[in-house]
DNA sequence: TGCCCGATTAACT
DNA sequence: GTTAATCGGGCAA
């Protein structure tokens, strides 16, 4: 149990990367949870940051593999990624939610709430109650602060379309750990399924 | 320089 | 279901 990931986890395609991530364990100083949704970004992609290329936001997804991409998302909240595949391909998964499991007192002050359930429920959300800022842009996600820590048993995947976007809204490349109570929003009964063991 | 709008959230009706 | 909060990035001029 408690495998760190390997950087070389990161060093492959995005599409690969995100459901592979779902049931993971992700700290930041030792505060997180299991990942039970994400969404795979690549520069193909017209929902991607990096798709009309670099800029001084979003150079670190034209980066090597295995760093965190954190931006501010509506001039208020910090967005989590994860650079994938390697330099000069520009794609990312964003992290949207944790099942919260280390340091849960800690993320309730953070967050001002009771509801374990809206802790880390939200991209948003997961970096407030972690604590991670735009500081943290840029930095390696196999050494401290960050902690990775690969899942060990086989889960359900369920994928379905992204939230939130205006771009390419119809592709399906939300992941999320099937049936989980702290995903940010239900998969649909559209979505598909997929599942995957250790 | 100015303007539009977003990979969101919480507090409303 | 609707909307305000809040501000930097990206693009047009």
């Amino acid at each position: 149990m408690s495998v760190p990931l390997h950087p070389s986890f990161f060093a492959r395609g995005v599409h690969t990367v995100a459901p592979d991530l779902i049931g993971a364990t992700l700290l930041f100083a030792d505060i997180g949870g299991i990942i039970v949704e994400v969404e795979a970004y690549h520069h193909t992609d017209p929902a991607a940051h990096s798709f009309r290329g670099r800029t001084e936001r979003n150079a670190v997804m034209f980066g090597p593999p295995g760093f965190a991409y954190v931006y501010r998302s509506y001039g208020i909240h910090w967005c989590l990624n994860f650079v994938c595949e390697h330099e000069g391909s520009a794609s990312a998964v964003l992290i949207r939610a944790l099942a919260p499991s280390q340091g849960i007192a800690t993320m309730r002050r953070r967050r001002g709430l009771a509801d374990e359930r809206l802790l880390c429920s939200g991209p948003g959300r997961l970096c407030e109650a972690l604590a991670i800022t735009g500081a943290h842009n840029g930095l390696a996600l196999d050494r401290p602060p960050f902690r990775l820590l690969a899942r060990d048993s086989e889960v359900e995947i369920a994928n379905g379309p992204r939230i939130g976007i205006t771009k390419a809204v119809e592709l399906p490349w939300r992941y999320g750990l099937k049936g989980s109570r702290f995903l940010s929003k239900p998969f649909g009964k559209v979505s598909s399924e997929i599942v995957s063991s250790e």
